[in-house]
DNA sequence: GGGAAACGGAGCGAACCTATCCACTTCTAG
DNA sequence: CTAGAAGTGGATAGGTTCGCTCCGTTTCCC
């Protein structure tokens, strides 16, 4: 795969430099960062970011996948959780405090636009297991049947701004809007009204998730 | 009050023709909208719009008093109702509707920075009605008493942002996210975890609501 | 009819981004 | 140690988007 001939050894250094501080930069900024921010950032030349890294893309891409990976094994950890709803919420939990910390893959699981194809080849990653978590949590009776996978996103959305918007004020208050909703979504005694709308299409929660904001 | 002298009769037609492109303009687009956006929807000159409103805050200002008096007839009719829960999730629901169809609301209501001032005087005229209504809603025993009025903004924020993201896919998801955070605010006969954390306060959530984004 | 008032929109400067280019530095094979 | 290949940095060109001004032209009103 890799044909081409090793890098001499400053430049290998350089590239190093580069991926660790688009990397720092990611998550403390978002996506939205400039060939000129990373070489701020790294210490380096502008010249030297585009010539290693010519497409943004790529290089974000590279940044990702390791990213979607400690979201897979989030998913997995959660997998081990005996109760079901513990174990749901132990996930979403997880899932929005790696978000906390991490604007970047906030902006990514948030869908802000842009980035559509990635998003979509880390909900084909993470989709599947989430779907077992839901499914172990309805049939155990303790997550409200009428939610659905498709309103997991849902939970992200809202509280992912809540943690935008409070996080420079109360970095925790998210985990309390994030219980709450939780609360919603639980199976409880009382009977309820049904909720309004039917629940949203995958395919509809897709659109929302790489929504082109326009 | 208005010492100056009359408009001359092209000149007071112009500014009606760019308060009223102005006001559909917010409504569509949201509140960052700039002087030549405004002409430009006005089929009116840069200038002319200059010369009229050289403070852009000030035409925008002029847009939201109205608003906000319809927001504050929202509590009042509210209000009537007898059923105290009835009448909060009515507010509430209401509230975000007025949102849904007009996007400078809900970036003045949801606080995306810049417009502080105006959102803090919204807030001085709606939030002792709405502390009424959850206190009636406390005292029936329907809400959940570790929920605190503090606790609503954190509502908006959070169906607005459903409503953001779905808005071009299913303009009413977001009802369906209400009435599930909603049935997270509501008491409940089984008994329930605390919330984490303390309730905010009512500093931190005009923080929230003013959010500088930096 | 004429002078004051208002108009329109070309265009200026600032900010910011992408991308290139080349004189200079650093590496490494021999 | 040295020559030349590989790599570097950052000034700079060129593009876009804004906010705003300025002034030749039009419109109003006495």
């Amino acid at each position: 795969m890799d044909g081409s001939k090793p890098l001499r050894r400053d430049a290998e250094r350089n590239r190093r430099r580069i991926l660790a501080a688009a990397n720092a930069l990611v998550a403390k900024v978002g996506l939205d960062i400039s060939h000129n921010d990373i070489a701020r950032a790294a210490e380096v030349g502008v010249g030297t970011v585009y010539r290693r890294f010519p497409d943004r893309q790529e290089l974000i891409d590279e940044l990702f996948d390791e990213r979607v990976d400690r979201i897979v094994a989030l998913v997995d950890q959660a997998m081990e959780i005996d109760d079901p709803w513990q174990a749901l919420c132990a996930f979403v939990a997880g899932n929005l405090e790696l978000q906390a910390s991490d604007k970047g893959l906030k902006d990514l699981m948030v869908g802000d636009g842009r980035v559509t194809e990635l998003a979509q080849r880390a909900g084909r990653r993470i989709g599947p297991a989430v779907r077992q978590l839901v499914e172990r949590a309805h049939a155990s009776g303790q997550l409200r049947p009428d939610v659905g996978v498709e309103d997991f996103p849902l939970i992200q959305e809202m509280v992912s701004a809540v943690m935008e918007h409070a996080r420079h004020i109360d970095p925790d208050l998210w985990r309390r809007a994030l219980a709450l909703v939780l609360d919603g979504y639980r199976a409880h005694a009382q009977p309820r009204e049904p909720l309004p709308g039917a629940t949203p299409t995958p395919e509809q929660i897709e659109q929302v998730l790489s929504a082109k904001r326009r």
